[in-house]
RNA sequence: GGCCUGGUAGCUCAGUUGGUAGAGCAGAGGACUGAAAAUCCUUGUGUCGGUGGUUCGAUUCCGCCCCAGGCCA
């Protein structure tokens, strides 16, 4: 093996990726670097499933536990720790193994990103000032003056990216839509075999979810959440606390939602993004498919990622 | 056993002064470039509990029956 070879595993959630990446960590030199946009806060462990202990000492895991709840994470900085830690992994003549479900973060690593100025959280604060006074379709029409492309692209009434979209023009001075036009096509420096994991029954997934969001809850993650209030200064528009499980676990501290209904608010936001992962791979080229339903498929993968390495 | 109130989309309900019905949630499909576990787009035919009757026509009115909840015995 002249070229370094990693490892891509990505599936929705509850696909099982963390039994495949254990799998391998028993018959390879591995470490694992998640592709998780939640599992990077610390403190944030009941609701994003974060591998056990016993996991961690099977294999090295990478940007877990990185940032506090108060900090946002970003795909560009995943970009730029993924691709560090592909190179120290293989410098260590070790296998990095990248699982998660955060396809985004995949994207970002396989296509590169344009060269765009980060988050500027004075800024962002200024524009949803406005946004509260205006409107959102006031500033949309604003970006259609500046950037007529990105804003026939982004629906009026997604604030999100129309916030990024007049962010990006004001930091740069250039419309968001020419600087994603230069973005240079960058390919891996390592050999990369891609496996998703995918459910060949929906509604069996469903089951496994809802089974796994009970866990979580027995496990306290109301407790979970209540604790982080106290120790940090959060809020609910921070990413952290916008993830599943935690949005839904702040409404019930808040008084916005009745406890009992945080099982199946929470059940459902789990379904609706596994539904998007799953949006997301089946639009992927060059994955290699397995069905995260079968029984045999940490052997199956194991054998697979063995083959790769080999030859 | 009697009286009352309900029985309408998977769930919670609205509605039709008689011309076969619509919201929210859930579900499904899609988009996706530094918040992405985010943000957004599209998508609603269901014996209107059953059965008889009145009517040109009933889910809507009337009778009976079934089911659920409540009150009274």
């Amino acid at each position: 093996m002249n070229t370094p070879r990693a490892v891509f595993l990505l599936g929705p959630t509850a696909s099982g990726k963390t039994a495949a990446a254990l799998s391998l960590a028993q018959a390879l030199p591995i470490e694992v670097v998640s592709v998780d946009s939640a599992q990077v806060y610390r403190g944030m462990d009941v609701g994003t499933a974060k591998p056990s202990a016993a996991e961690r000492a099977a294999a090295p895991h990478h940007l877990v536990d990185i940032l506090e709840p108060t900090e946002a994470y970003s795909a560009g900085r995943f970009r730029g720790d993924a691709l560090r830690l592909v190179r120290e992994i293989h410098g260590r003549g070790r296998i990095p193994v990248l699982a998660g479900g955060t396809m985004l973060y995949f994207a970002a690593l396989e296509h590169g990103l344009a060269d765009l100025p980060p988050a500027d959280p004075a800024l962002r604060a200024e524009i949803e000032a406005r946004a509260a006074r205006e409107g959102w379709p006031a500033l949309h029409a604003e970006l259609a003056g500046v950037d007529p492309q990105s804003a026939a692209r982004i629906q009026p009434t997604d604030p999100q990216r129309i916030q990024r979209a007049l962010e990006v023009h004001k930091l740069a001075g250039e419309p968001l839509s020419a600087l994603q036009a230069r973005r240079p096509a960058p390919s891996l420096s390592f050999e990369v075999l891609r496996i998703a994991l995918e459910p060949s029954q929906r509604a069996v997934l469903h089951e496994r979810i809802a089974a796994r969001f009970r866990a979580m809850l027995h496990a306290g993650l109301l407790d979970e959440v209540r604790g982080l209030r106290s120790r940090y200064r959060l809020d609910a528009a921070l990413p952290s606390m916008r993830s599943v499980g935690y949005r839904q676990a702040w409404q019930v501290l808040e008084g916005e939602a009745p406890e009992e209904t945080l099982e199946y608010r929470g059940v459902a936001a789990t379904r609706q993004l596994a539904k998007r992962q799953l949006t997301w791979l089946r639009s992927m080229q060059g994955l290699e498919r397995f069905d995260a339903l079968r029984e045999d498929v940490p052997r199956m993968i194991r054998e697979r990622v063995e083959r790769f390495i080999g030859d």
